[in-house]
DNA sequence: CCGTGCCTTGCAAACGATTGCAGAAACTTG
DNA sequence: CAAGTTTCTGCAATCGTTTGCAAGGCACGG
């Protein structure tokens, strides 16, 4: 029993003009064309008759189908929703819906993704975390306007926003310093990823600097952001090495840290102090509440809806690139150095 | 430089048939239709030139968007992201997209968000916990099959996906007892959404039936499923009442139990127990570990997309409401009664 | 050899918007 | 008042499919 939808010939045919006035008048950039009077008549009975434009043939016609992709690893990992959240709540008020594609950090899944979202003519694209190559879009002949977050781009002019790794690393090595840590471990980030390799850049760097031990059997490298492997990267640095702390490269990472200390019988922030990266929701809930490095999330999903809405109205865009300060959040999971460092 | 997309006309033009025949060939359904030499010739030039259907002109003429709108309050509730990444599982691999709204628990943000969901024209919906009536569509005189996903329907006939809300808190109830508890409070849920009262009414038979206290100063109301009202609820108990434990109706008021608990100075699990419902995400994490019910989250969605296939295929499906078993999960929230009741 | 029916295929009309073009009416202006 | 200009509106094409209808070709039976 649907009752068919009020098109514009029906709101013509009340009125008694041409549909093509109709659509002018409905449309706000037009609607200066047509007399302001029957302009009045015809919106009024547009409201009255509850029309409501066909998004298909405005796509046909058009080519815009008023939607963005989105490709994010995985939705259950916590980061992501705030940062899809932000993304929302600019996107929508312009007209925007969401489409979100899961890619489990494959790069196979990442293709189909991809190629879904064009096959939909989407208008624009996000990706977090992306493991291609900055010009996938390119091969498949596409020209859709693409917006990087949490990955920065090799190519130039391509816009992203991120937030300043080093800064964060580095703010954690002294914080670890200043507890009387002198040999800190590295759970690396895969280093396909660009944060996974500035914050392992970084980790050595600031080590160093701070005048740290800079073992290479200290830093022991993971192939994706998750529990797991931070829990076997974890398991093997302990099996061969002695150190005061792990820095993992982000929460998920430490986490899995976690898993290898108790594992170990070893108590975190006590005997091995653990920190993290990102500060995703609930980190401050864990047993023993993580210190972490926040980034602001809701903003790193607004950034990158803002740049994307620059390039699709085509807005001379001022900046390309965002870059977020992250901030040193100091909780339980770091402690100051035992006095033997732990086997 | 958008390569302009192959459309039926090129490949049409190139074969030297009309579009029509080609549609006829790319169509699995009409494919018999045509002469199967012509045919693959057709298929193969389609394939090599890389045609694409146009998404928008098949929508239009068939007015199949292939686009499902999934409505919840939050996806940064750990609860969502399993449910939606069940519903992607089941419902990818027929070519639907899926687009979320976030609706914060507000009716009128819930409204709206239907109200773009059939203006955008999509071919079906789920939705999540919501607090509108069940007829919210017929309103809008819009046949949009609709699934229901942890909300009963209280018209028979409209599908849904639920747990055995009942068994669940008998369950607890039942681990309390064991435990030695006498008296039991209750965060309960907002008695708009059905698994509020379920779970609350179940909650006072249960209490009943095994002899506990009964008074309803033991029972607290909120307004949302949320950590604050949790919070809120909690702190209110503890000022008018005597308990040894306190069960939420879901775990993120749970949450909100720990922080009333940790404001007044008690230790979750020693002075007073807690326990949650659902099992979300990182509450076998928290400080202490959440006693909770578990709840198939993936299934769910991976049902709730199925009943919803079912709707969109005309397949008489047999049933209209699946429901789950939850599983008592005991954590370390939960703890013998302790000999005085803390105040 | 012709009528009947099937198998293919093309034609053309939708679907519901947008938009360049042209013409009619109204208004300036000298 | 004529000529030119502006303002408004309608016409018709177009976007890329799908699909009912009709017609051509061919085989077959009587």
């Amino acid at each position: 029993m649907t009752k068919p939808r009020v098109t514009l010939k029906d709101i013509a045919g009340r009125v008694g003009v041409h549909p093509s006035t109709v659509s002018r008048v409905l449309n706000p950039k037009t609607r200066g064309m047509v007399n302001p009077e029957i302009a009045a008549t015809i919106a009024e009975t547009a409201d009255k008759m509850g029309y409501r434009p066909n998004p298909f043939a405005y796509s046909l016609r058009t080519r815009r189908s008023f939607i963005i992709g989105v490709m994010i690893p995985d939705i259950a990992n916590p980061v992501f929703p705030p940062i899809i959240r932000g993304i929302e709540r600019i996107l929508e008020p312009h007209g925007y819906a969401v489409v979100l594609a899961n890619t489990d950090n494959s790069s196979e899944r990442e293709r189909v993704s991809i190629e879904r979202f064009v096959e939909r003519q989407v208008d624009g694209l996000i990706t977090a975390t992306s493991l291609l190559s900055d010009d996938f879009l390119v091969d498949l002949g596409a020209d859709v306007p693409v917006v990087f977050v949490n990955r920065r781009a090799e190519t130039p002019g391509v816009p992203s926003v991120v937030v300043n790794d080093a800064a964060g690393i580095a703010a954690i090595i002294e914080h670890l310093v200043s507890l009387g840590h002198r040999r800190v471990a590295h759970v690396a980030g895969p280093q396909l990823m660009s944060t996974g390799k500035i914050r392992y850049e970084t980790f050595v760097e600031e080590c160093r600097k701070a005048g740290l031990a800079t073992d290479a059997t200290l830093i022991e490298f993971t192939d994706a952001f998750m529990e797991g492997e931070g829990r076997r990267a974890a398991t093997a640095l302990l099996k061969r090495e002695k150190f005061t702390a792990i820095v993992a490269a982000n929460d998920l990472l430490a986490l899995g840290c976690y898993g290898a200390l108790a594992d170990a019988g070893l108590v975190c922030g006590r005997d091995v102090s653990v920190t993290g990266f990102n500060d995703m929701p609930f980190v401050d809930r864990l047993q023993p509440p993580l210190t972490t490095v926040h980034i602001p999330l809701n903003e790193m999903g607004e950034g990158a809806a803002r740049l994307l809405l620059d390039q699709l109205m085509e807005n001379g865009s001022s900046e390309t690139t965002i870059t977020l300060q992250p901030e040193l959040v100091v909780r339980a999971s770091t402690g100051p150095a035992p006095k033997v460092a732990k086997k």
